[in-house]
DNA sequence: TTGGGTGCAAACTATTTGCATTCGA
DNA sequence: TCGAATGCAAATAGTTTGCACCCAA
């Protein structure tokens, strides 16, 4: 995702430009991925630009809030934010720790118990959890 | 689960008995729920026990390695130990942090993606997350 | 000038680890 | 007695927070 068509996402998200915001939004929202934030902050460096960690979190959650990525809680270690916000469901390979999407398509879920009380239902995740055959 | 079914429990499992060990099952293995290590902790602090927090953990840890308890990743700030090890699913509230078992029955899905590779699925979790219909 | 935003360091929380002590066969 | 289990405290890792500083409207 270019620089110009982040700022039409900030926008419609209600988030205020910045230059630190911009450069972890062109890090993460430059492809479907899934990135810790010890990832992004890897990934700034390398790039030459120094924002704080404590500048990426809160960067991150505000994102979060903002519904323009989600968090995917996966691992009890660390929060993985995905910059893929349509439904969808992963693949986890808890070797390697990678995370692959699942189209929502691909699986279909059948039936859906009712929700007791006034719930509603925010979101459904499929998580499949493989790993190698002969370890 | 009473004393006696715990022990075969961890026979089964592999697991030496050891009075704190006995004591944290006692908790959990209770009925099916999802608690966490501080819950565990607390309780156990309520029957007048006082097995440190390490050896809850390290316990914990064991009993997941044994395949008697599983462990839930539903919320980044901790982690949940589920003493129904059958294959089931989950809704969470994320108002009030309540965690539901769905009978594995409930939900169908209906087809599975392939893993490349020489993966093998070593589970397969859904998680609906539901919230307050006005908040 | 004024309210965000940022950066740093310190605080915090959940969990793990090192090591000396203790327990149980 | 000897190895395993325990307990404590310190270490660790990820994340949040407090506060001074800075910038743009």
């Amino acid at each position: 995702m270019q620089r110009p068509e982040i700022l039409l996402e900030f926008d419609s998200h209600g988030i205020l430009p910045t230059p630190q915001r911009l450069e972890i939004a062109e890090v993460l929202l430059e492809k479907p991925q899934h990135l810790s934030a010890e990832q992004i902050t890897d990934r700034l460096r390398v790039k030459g630009s120094r924002v704080s960690k404590a500048t990426v979190y809160n960067t991150l959650n505000l994102f979060v809030e903002n519904g323009l990525v989600r968090e995917c809680i996966v691992d009890p270690e660390r929060r993985f934010y995905d910059s893929n916000t349509e439904a969808h469901h992963h693949f986890y390979d808890v070797d390697t720790g990678d995370l692959t999407d699942i189209p929502q398509d691909r699986i279909t879920i059948a039936e859906l118990p009712d929700m007791p009380g006034d719930r509603c239902v925010e979101s459904v995740q499929v998580l499949i959890r493989v790993r190698n055959n002969a370890p």
